[in-house]
DNA sequence: GCTCAGATCATCT
DNA sequence: GATGATCTGAGCG
């Protein structure tokens, strides 16, 4: 019933939808311990305007997804070994979507550690992209799978967190022509322990300050 | 505490 | 054939 409404809230731009994101949660439930993750950090995606994104040169296969209506779990493979998870944010046609970056385990958090291999603390079980998909047991078959329909669950807050508790800031891990700075798209909740440390993007190799550039 | 290099495969040119 | 919205482990201070 508010299933209805809930998407609608997020058939907005991305930048908008980001603070609908966070402090959001998002819960799994494969049929055994579900876990929820409270979203604490996401990043934009700004379909065929924004050269970070998949979709910058056009609708594919990969990311067809995005390209649908909002509420919808885009998953892709990524470095031959990780999964990241969007959410598709936007009106239908529009190649928007929100990468969650980083949350903090809330619900099934045994299940959560047993998935991430035992990490050190808490705070590492879903800080990253990668990290936050493995906690929750996302693969690729939930590409395309609707969050506000079993076996996930998107619980949104009732009112999008202040403006003073979310800050903003260019990307992660984004490179292209003419940048990412020129796109501070990155939104997280201010002081939130699980976000991912800040690491610019750098092209490659990092500029030597000396000048043997090998 | 920090920085660096490697792993590994689906997708696109 | 090259690239990528990344993570992890090892090595060093």
């Amino acid at each position: 019933m508010e299933d209805k409404s809930e998407r609608s809230r997020l058939a907005v731009p991305a930048t908008e939808a980001a603070r609908l994101l966070l402090g959001s949660v998002l819960t799994h439930d494969d049929g055994g311990e579900p876990v929820s993750v409270r979203v604490t950090e996401v990043e934009a995606y700004m379909g065929d305007v924004d050269p970070g994104s998949h979709a910058f040169r056009g609708r594919t296969a990969r990311n067809n997804t995005m390209f649908g209506p909002a509420g919808h779990l885009y998953v892709y493979f990524t470095y031959g070994m990780h999964y990241c998870a969007n959410v598709v944010c936007g009106e239908d046609g529009h190649a928007t979507g929100l990468l969650l970056r980083a949350g903090e385990i809330v619900g099934g958090v045994e299940t959560a550690r047993e998935r991430r291999n035992n990490p050190r603390t808490d705070l590492d079980l879903a800080r990253g992209p990668a990290r936050l998909a493995q906690a929750l047991g996302i693969n690729r078959d939930l590409d395309g799978a609707d969050v506000f329909a079993a076996p996930l669950r998107l619980e949104l807050p009732a009112e999008p967190v202040p403006a003073d508790e979310v800050s903003s800031g260019p990307r992660v891990g984004v490179s292209g022509p003419g940048g990412t700075v020129e796109y501070p798209w990155r939104y997280w909740l201010t002081g939130e322990p699980t976000v991912s440390k800040y690491r610019p993007a750098q092209p490659k190799r990092r500029p030597a300050a000396g000048a043997t550039a090998r």
